[in-house]
DNA sequence: CCTACCGATCGGTAGG
DNA sequence: CCTACCGATCGGTAGG
């Protein structure tokens, strides 16, 4: 057993609060998990709430580095959506603990924190709605309210940390592409 | 000030719960609301447990109340959808304080509660799928995975708690329309 | 519904 | 990273 970093108490700080939310986790539970005491924790760093910034930080960068990987290679709307819903997937399901917290427990920000949060996330919500727009502008896709179509797309995408199972029958080259396919025709037949 | 009843306090609950979480309320926040000590609220119920299962119970209620009424007078699937997300549309609006706890607290409840309101939220779902079924049947769907795609728009409904402002410029006729047109249609152009 | 509590647990600190 | 704590707060109870 060699000594615990930083890092390796944030990990185990995003499985936590994913799964029992930041205030459903105490210091001591957190020990726990690594095998040390809850005071000890203090040697590392400097409060609860920084473990929250840490893990929800994470998150943000992932994500963004997603969208930005997603729509470096100009290419049709289509396409980029397609990168866009894959990333999100990807992000959602490899580090599922930190993408939980940052949905779930942003909430628990300190305002200047949770500012800066909702800022990277703005950022990447802005990339949707981009595409969104490149898309109608080209004539591929229709009129739409790209505020709302963005959310829409972002709603179904989030939830799926809610829902999907990695060990089950659906892997994630199919949802992404079933999941492109509901996005871009619905369920309309034709 | 007439004295409190159950009702009073379960209703001060969720607000609480869907504001702050289950384990970021306490009792005493929960007393102050009401005007009353934390410990008075033991006259009414038999701890903080009680009040999650009672709130999150009603929103379960509330939903499946709902999803009868939008399935009760049948028409084509297209109609029912509709109504079905006008009714969720409606329960998020008009209760979003029970909603927002059945949709994020539920997980603390415990193991005996959590597989009640597991089976009232089942029941909720199927009604989705068996629209989409009686959709694709009758030809006016196209053969979608009724899984994935109830998972999808039910993602969409459950979402809107989380950004929608009943004040805001978006009336709940215009987003009930324009959520049917993006399940139905997607954001393909034609 | 209040008074007056209870033991348990919380986030966090001093000093090593 | 542990020992040995701290004051504050937690859910909850007995008795009125």
């Amino acid at each position: 057993m060699s000594r615990l970093t930083r890092d390796d108490i944030v990990i185990a700080a995003g499985r936590r609060f994913a799964e029992y939310g930041y205030h459903g986790t105490s210091m001591r539970d957190l020990g726990g998990d690594l095998g040390i005491l809850g005071s000890s924790i203090y040697a590392h760093v400097g409060g609860k709430h920084d473990l929250l910034v840490a893990v929800v930080e994470r998150a943000g960068s992932l994500f963004n580095a997603s969208a930005e990987a997603a729509t470096r290679e100009g290419s049709d709307p289509s396409d980029t959506l397609h990168r866009l819903i894959r990333g999100h997937i990807d992000v959602l399901i490899d580090h599922a603990p930190e993408a939980r917290t940052f949905l779930n427990e942003a909430t628990f920000l300190e305002p200047e924190d949770r500012r800066r949060v909702t800022g990277q996330r703005d950022r990447y919500e802005a990339t949707f709605r981009r595409t969104l727009e490149s898309g109608i502008v080209s004539g591929d896709f229709r009129h739409v309210d790209v505020t709302l179509t963005g959310i829409y797309i972002l709603s179904v995408l989030n939830a799926i940390g809610r829902w999907y199972d990695p060990d089950g029958p659906v892997d994630r080259d199919a949802l992404a592409v079933d999941i492109h396919e509901f996005v871009l025709r619905g369920v309309t037949a034709h």
